[in-house]
DNA sequence: TCAATATGTTAGAGATGTCTAACAAGTTTC
DNA sequence: GAAACTTGTTAGACATCTCTAACATATTGA
């Protein structure tokens, strides 16, 4: 049975609630296509939050040293926030993949699922998701797997 | 990318918080073994949680109609509740088939896993994921699929 | 240039879920 | 049956994360 103190902050890869986890996903993908920069109002559009929360979230993020934030200015990740944020990605994307190739979901509610559970994975986990995706990958190519794709009967 | 409106309760199969499902689940449980009632410090006990507040989440299951709960006395499932607790232990049970059976994951590693992913995934994935592993388990007894054992490479 | 607009921040409130301390109600035990 | 113990509840505090309203700063464009 489940039980609260399993199921807290410390169990976490990082020190990052899942909201905190949705900004740092949220300002990774801004800045890499945004020059570098990521602004709060964009933030907000993305994550559908209000400034105001978007404001309370970059002053904890900064606070933990995973970003720089100038007043009235921009946003930057910091190394380790860099680092943060690609794992993170990483951990969506993984779980993207297994649930459009492999359990056949729709592009749109995987995305959703992934939104979910992308919190609450952990890196032994995700290795072991990844490693299974892959022999899985390579038996489709070599048409030894096509028993495995009845999963939407 | 996510989104927070995505992201939160309205998605979720009940109208149930995560918090709320572990009580649900827990309390499914101790009334199955315990004389279909569940008491305060069981719960409690169970979830590493102190009995206030198993107080204030036995109010609020009780406004919303899954549980029966006497003053001073133990707590039953009505039969939303039961199909809610039941549901959600459905859940659980799948995803950790699945994380021993196909990740490999420990048991106890799985447990906990399970207990953090339950509350993100909906019920089409559920299905679906419970259909893959159909699908595997006969193929692993057929002894058609000893190369999707390599996970834990 | 300066008024209008857009963007960022602060303040304050509310929801949720947790805790400890204190008290109330049952139960056990002698 | 009353004292001691266990169990359940209430009250009040705190952390997290959200919001709206109001204000501050930047930017735009006539």
């Amino acid at each position: 049975m489940c039980s609260k103190n399993i199921n807290n902050k410390k169990t976490y890869p990082n020190d990052l609630t899942p909201s905190m986890e949705d900004y740092m996903e949220c300002i990774g993908v801004l800045v890499e296509k945004a020059d570098k920069q990521a602004r709060v109002t964009d933030i907000a559009t993305h994550l559908g939050v209000s400034r105001p929360s978007v404001c309370a979230a970059l002053n904890n993020l900064s606070d933990k040293g995973y970003i720089l934030h100038e007043h009235y200015g921009g946003v930057k990740l910091t190394k380790s926030g860099e680092i943060a944020s690609i794992q993170i990605r990483k951990r969506h994307e993984i779980l993207y993949t297994f649930l459009v190739d492999i359990l056949h979901l729709d592009n749109k509610t995987a995305e959703k699922e992934a939104c979910l559970m992308e919190h609450s994975i952990s890196s032994l986990t995700l290795r072991r998701l990844n490693n299974f995706l892959e022999i899985i990958e390579d038996a489709y190519d070599n048409g030894k797997a096509d028993w495995l794709r009845a999963v939407d009967r």
